[in-house]
DNA sequence: CTTGGGACCTGGCTGC
DNA sequence: TGCAGCCAGGTCCCAA
């Protein structure tokens, strides 16, 4: 599942082989995950123009035109961007075409995945929360957002309006790595557990990107290669495997009908 | 405004 | 072995 790292090194990866190129042509094998404009329009706008930048915001992709318009991804659970695969699965959804003679494939088995071509991208990231790997984010900047919810803290850092780019795993594992238990009040947590919390997603996203990602289900980089960040993890995806700090069984329980593991001893209500 | 539940979607898994 | 049914989770939509 493609969070904020997952995007993350698939956009630094991608850069190198797009900036600059132009679409030559785009084949959509399946409309659905083109949710703005029309199919035709969409194709008809593209080809021709020329990436001039990409950028990340949340888990959304931005690839900047030199029309001005911007063509905007997100990848939801199954899906990935692959440049030059060695064969197109059936799950290609639609293939860009580029001027050096390269593809770039958006694959999605789920088909929940979605890509829009837009003037600007704000109708779709417009209501995102910060960007937590941003000198903006601070744990007092944290900690007055927190100070509106008494929602369970798991439920508020998987919302995108609160905090742009943290999934369940690693809401999982950043409330282990701050000891806090993911059904603690949002607006109960310490001065201290804030700031053990605003460090934990800190070092937890930084410490993902530098493994590439985290390859638990589909996930892949552009050239297909894994990443290895789940290796380091925890708590998440160990439902019923012992803490690799005080082996306790890692306990599972549905919040906001999402699976939280986390350690009952380490993580104390 | 916040909160929580259902829907979307498909393939892997479970259990009969 | 076959197959129905469950489950995974990012986000949108809706109701309270």
């Amino acid at each position: 599942m493609p969070e904020l790292p997952e995007v993350e090194t698939i956009k630094s990866e991608l850069l190198p082989h797009i900036i600059g190129r132009r679409f030559t042509g785009v084949i959509v094998y399946d409309a659905k995950p083109v949710r703005q404009p029309s199919v035709e329009e969409f194709r008809r706008k593209l080809v021709g123009q020329k990436i001039t930048s990409l950028e990340r915001r949340g888990k959304y992709l931005i690839f900047h035109l030199s029309s001005g318009d911007v063509l905007v991804t997100h990848l939801k659970m199954s899906g990935a961007l692959l440049l030059n695969p060695k064969q197109t699965d059936r799950h290609a959804r639609v293939i860009f075409h580029l001027d050096n003679g390269s593809q770039l494939v958006f694959t999605d088995r789920r088909r929940l995945g979605a890509v829009w071509l837009l003037e600007n991208e704000q109708a779709v990231t417009g209501k995102l929360g910060p960007e937590p790997l941003t000198p903006k984010f601070t744990a007092e900047t944290l900690a007055k957002r927190l100070q509106s919810h008494q929602a369970p803290i798991k439920a508020v850092l998987l919302d995108q309006a609160f905090l742009a780019g943290i999934g369940n795993m690693y809401a999982d594992e950043t409330l282990f790595a701050a000891r806090i238990h993911p059904l603690r009040k949002a607006n109960s947590l310490s001065p201290q557990e804030i700031r053990n919390l605003h460090k934990a997603i800190v070092d937890i996203l930084r410490s993902a990107i530098d493994s590439k990602g985290a390859s638990v289900d589909t996930y892949k980089r552009p050239d297909g290669q894994l990443g290895t960040a789940h290796f380091n993890f925890c708590v998440a995806h160990r439902g019923g495997k012992p803490c690799p700090v005080c082996g306790t069984a890692i306990q599972r329980l549905a919040i906001r009908n999402r699976g939280s593991c986390f350690c009952p001893n380490c993580q104390n209500p």
